[in-house]
DNA sequence: ACCCTTTTGCAACTTTGTTGCAAAATTTAT
DNA sequence: ATAAATTTTGCAACAAAGTTGCAAAAGGGT
């Protein structure tokens, strides 16, 4: 079952706005992941840098974004998938960022394997980040 | 074998410095990651923020620190392991950050695990990041 | 249509990171 | 040990990224 952009944003108690409907709808064509910056070229600067901050952060609240680690001091977010909730982030999939066109890839399809910590370190959450190039630049 | 911080930089071509030397020291201290705020205070606001930007910059090309992805926009850089050299960093062990005490950790001992990726996207590097609670926040 | 609440945009500010250049420190050669 | 050459530092100025308070505008419920 697919939900209209609306009704994701009613269905988090949240008014139904422009900002928010286009920087939702960005997220869900592009698929990927997506900088602060890209979305303020790719709303055509219509929305103020503050609108932008303050729309993903909200998002990032209600679970429907997630922020995805870097090596490079950038902050990417990317669309949660459903069963994240307010508060509460499941994102166990592996995140690709391609070193030739930047583009981060959320790899559904490859979920992060175990990993055995020393027994004093209790995990909450675990993110992969991998590096390399990408099925468009070969 | 241990090498003293002068030796460390003479080995890499750089002159020994006491903005250089007080850094090495500090990384060698703490044991896991910095960020440039923490070297900031914790040289005493004795060396310009630029002077640290630039030998975190040039210790990173030396292949004696390695910056650490993080989920929120932090960067931390941590002392990189021998096999470290100019332009080439391995280091293949998972990253632990505590959500409590916000402390990194190089957990030396876990190495990061074979990761099967979509036969079109060609790994070059790959990152574990693991936040949870650690040994000192139980 | 109205009222109440939420969201937006603006202005101002803070933090983080960068660049050019002259002064100071380090290294190299004498 | 000293002088010349090179590197590094600190300052100033700037650029980019992110935050906060507040009044105006838009959204939701009746």
């Amino acid at each position: 079952m697919i939900l209209s952009v609306p009704d994701i944003l009613k269905r988090n108690q949240l008014s139904v706005t422009a900002s928010r409907k286009k920087i939702l709808e960005l997220f869900q064509a592009n698929g990927g992941a997506l900088e602060h910056n890209d979305i303020e070229k790719r709303t055509g600067e219509k929305f103020d840098r503050v609108t932008i901050y303050r729309t993903l952060q909200t998002f990032v609240e209600k679970g429907i974004i997630h922020t995805i680690p870097t090596a490079d001091n950038s902050v990417r977010y990317a669309l949660c998938k459903d069963e994240c909730s307010e508060g509460h982030h499941h994102d166990n999939h592996v995140h690709f960022v391609c070193d030739y066109c930047q583009t981060t890839f959320c790899l559904e399809a490859v979920s992060v394997p175990e990993i055995r910590l020393p027994k004093d370190f209790k995990p909450n959450l675990i993110e992969v980040i991998v590096t390399g190039k990408c099925k468009d630049c070969q």
